[in-house]
DNA sequence: GTCTATATGGCGATAGAC
DNA sequence: GTCTATCGCCATATAGAC
């Protein structure tokens, strides 16, 4: 799925000797960030390429220099979004509470870029069909994070924080799962969904979020 | 499930004389089903009429015979699914506890119909743009499904049957998240997730489900 | 690196014959 | 009621000039 191959172009892209990557890493980032206004609205099929030539300002074919297929930049924009909201959970950490407030900090951070959470509401959903480009992306994705979910509603259970009768692995499926629904309905009409505020109750019900 | 017994239907309202119309019913129900079809594997942005038509054994201009336009088909699924689920979950019945497990009930019936599920998945996740042409379904669809759900909380509260401190519009909201969040990671991966256990598991952590 | 021009094909919808 | 034929538009992608 990524494409680049070297370590350490994501700062400064400056000391890079061979290959023009690094000189045009800035429309890079102009691109994608049009493609993923683009494709939080219409969807990955139903949004064009055109659409996100004509907000960054170039034409299709000089668009297409950058990223030689529209599933290309489709992967591009997912890192991109990987890359920035891995930064705000700290899905590995072993202080299996600061997963879980690290988990409402996204959601409330998430209501400041509906940009973002469009594309992935958009995103995911589309992608359910085998045959999406990003099928095996979200696929994978999913699993990975219910994997580290449910790791720290175990060591959660372990610290004895999470409720009695509660089991980890369903815990952490109907954890993704709320800020999933949550989203489209936050999407739906804004002013009468607070995802944070919801996301919180639901988890200070099965675990003692303030402890640790 | 013939049209030709309702009178007035709400979306559609089609006064024609009897003759052509009840003939032609049975085609319309083809239509509908294979469209139900495409716009759960593509959406209804990336669902084409060319592969409707095919699906069902006639041309386009055929099946425009029907129904003049794309929108048109669209209105015409939604209301076939509504009729459906309807029959499956007494929202409105007076008997908070038949409401609750009408809706596990429904999460285990959705699991025989994926085609549905994901018509419903993509449709909402792309409607959330205001200009999709079912966006007025949606909000409206969600606003009086959570509220009728808010209903029977309450009503729970009011038995003592919900859990302390357990709000019921926030337990209405999380509740229908929670269903369309399932159905997402359903859909991703079919063999580890059983929609109709989750959500029971989580009703049964804020309302005691076997009274009343 | 970006452009114009174009190839190639799918789309929704219409017109009119049968 | 269904068809063939066609229109006009938009899509992704390529070729080659500057």
């Amino acid at each position: 799925m990524s494409e680049t191959t070297a370590k350490k172009t994501t700062t400064t892209g400056r000391n890079k000797p061979r290959g023009s990557y690094a000189k045009s890493s800035s429309k890079r980032a102009a691109i994608m960030e049009a493609a993923l206004a683009v494709f939080a609205k219409d969807g990955y099929r139903g949004g064009s390429l055109r659409d996100v030539a004509m907000n960054v300002g170039m034409s299709e074919a000089g668009l297409l220099h950058h990223f030689p297929s529209k599933t290309a930049l489709l992967a591009g924009v997912l890192d991109l979004r990987d890359q920035r909201s891995l930064e705000m959970v700290p899905l590995d950490s072993d202080r299996a509470h600061d997963t879980l407030r690290g988990l409402v900090a996204l959601a409330r951070y998430n209501a400041s870029v509906p940009g973002v959470v469009e594309l992935y509401c958009t995103l995911s959903a589309e992608a359910t069909s085998a045959d999406h480009p990003a099928h095996a992306y979200f696929v994978e994705r999913y699993a990975s994070t219910i994997e580290k979910i449910t790791h720290a509603f175990a060591l959660c259970a372990k610290l004895g924080t999470l409720r009695g009768g509660v089991r980890p692995d369903g815990a952490a499926r109907a954890t993704v799962a709320l800020m999933d629904g949550l989203q489209v309905q936050w999407l739906l009409d804004r002013d009468s969904v607070d995802m944070a505020e919801d996301l919180e109750s639901f988890l200070r019900e099965i675990v003692d979020l303030d402890a640790a």
